[in-house]
DNA sequence: TTGCAAACTTGATCAAGGTCAAGGTTTCTT
DNA sequence: AAGAAACCTTGACCTTGATCAAGTTTGCAA
């Protein structure tokens, strides 16, 4: 299945953007990078390909350099969940990198995609010899445990049309002080982050236009019109 | 609301305790152990006591010596979300750890409880001091991660009954090679855990105790008849 | 550019489970 | 041991949102 780019695709180029784009090494000196550059590889995907698949080994971290990863679960029953899209400067691998481990999701390639990778050995190295690096970890981890328990919550304590209204203004929000926002998913992979059915989230944006809070437009963009309606989520029913 | 128990009984013996029991730190030299101990304080709740509030500033790493901390969630809509059960050796302050911060949830004593603190200046001087500690928050940080997006799979894509089968049988697995489980929270707290209601959780156990899956004893013991009917989740339906 | 596949929309139906209410049990507290 | 307070159970009802089905639109590749 993981067939990558060949090898022409592996520059010192982009695996040294990589090392310095990620935010848990770009603090450290020019030498502690080019000592963790070394120990980097580059892989290449392309679109639609499988990174890999949940019970896969996994015995390294993985930094997205170019492009966008999705990375999902399948429940019990099968259906999909998506977990968090990764774009550059993004790592995974979190789980595999302090125990032996499978990985638990799945990750596919949502774009051509270029990824860097330690391997755990390597990286438990850098780890006790420069011990910031394991603080930007451990900040990172617990900022994607704050947001995956926030999550939780949401998803067991909220319906679906305020979980939506919550995704849309914090996608406003990411997107400074416009007006004006672009879903970063389809319609599909949203329903299935926020634990629905992409008919529901059709609906419910209907709702939403027709309550005077939003504007759909073309190309996943959506206008907000009324940041307080949708926020307070009261919709009018006929 | 903090009041705490009197200073008489932060006595060195428990502190001591604590440090030793906790997987984080008790790989560590006696003479390091030591240095941490000094760091240490120990803090007493009764039960019931509120130990802390969403939005209080959150600026140490508390690990439960003795007794039971419940740590929930309020959502917007004012629903409590249980997050997770604290019992001694486990630890808290996340979040906090890392970057100024504030607690994102509320903590509980559910028992009488011993609480060890240590600040964040101390910790993150031991942190840089013997990295192998970091290894180990990492370590368990990544099993929470792990369980806390498990979690939000399942509560977005399972039904409720099956949310309570996989509970039950992963109770169980805790238990050993027992037949016969102890829940381990009251069923109010329990529904509040898989995102439903004590009247659901209530209505599905007769369901499996009518197609003999189980038994329900006294004192929130629950006997497995049938794992595998169980485990399928398929009830009969009259 | 055409054509196909995937994504999206809309409608109709229905089951899961939340809510409200009222009684019955535990379990603390005093 | 009595009383209060939580917790749990059961019933009736009704809302939410999943599912199935059938178009429609969009985006991409040949």
């Amino acid at each position: 299945m993981k067939k990558g780019i060949p090898p022409h695709n592996c520059q010192e180029q982009s695996t040294k953007a990589c090392v310095l784009r990620v935010p848990i090494f770009n603090h450290l000196e020019p030498h502690q990078l080019d000592e963790i550059m070394s120990a980097t590889r580059s892989v290449g995907y392309t679109k639609g390909e499988l990174i890999n698949r949940a019970g896969d080994p996994s015995d390294m971290l993985s930094i997205v350099n170019a492009g966008k990863v999705k990375i999902y679960r399948l429940s019990e029953s099968g259906k999909e969940q998506l977990v968090r899209i990764l774009a550059p400067g993004d790592f995974s691998g979190e789980l595999a990198l302090f125990r032996e481990s499978v990985h638990e999701s799945y990750s596919v390639a949502m774009e051509d995609t270029q990824i860097c990778t330690i391997t755990r050995p390597d990286l438990q190295a850098f780890l006790l010899k420069y011990p910031t690096i394991a603080l930007k970890i451990l900040a990172e981890f617990s900022r994607r445990l704050e947001a995956s328990e926030k999550q939780t919550t949401l998803v067991s304590t909220e319906k679906v049309e305020k979980r939506l209204a919550l995704y849309l203004i914090e996608c406003l929000e990411q997107e400074g002080a416009a007006t004006e926002l672009t879903l970063p998913m389809s319609k599909k992979n949203l329903a299935s982050y926020l634990g629905t059915t992409p008919e529901t989230i059709s609906r419910k944006l209907v709702e939403f236009e027709n309550a005077g809070f939003i504007r759909q437009k073309a190309r996943r963009r959506i206008e907000i019109l009324n940041l307080d309606g949708l926020r307070a989520g009261i919709t009018i029913r006929l």
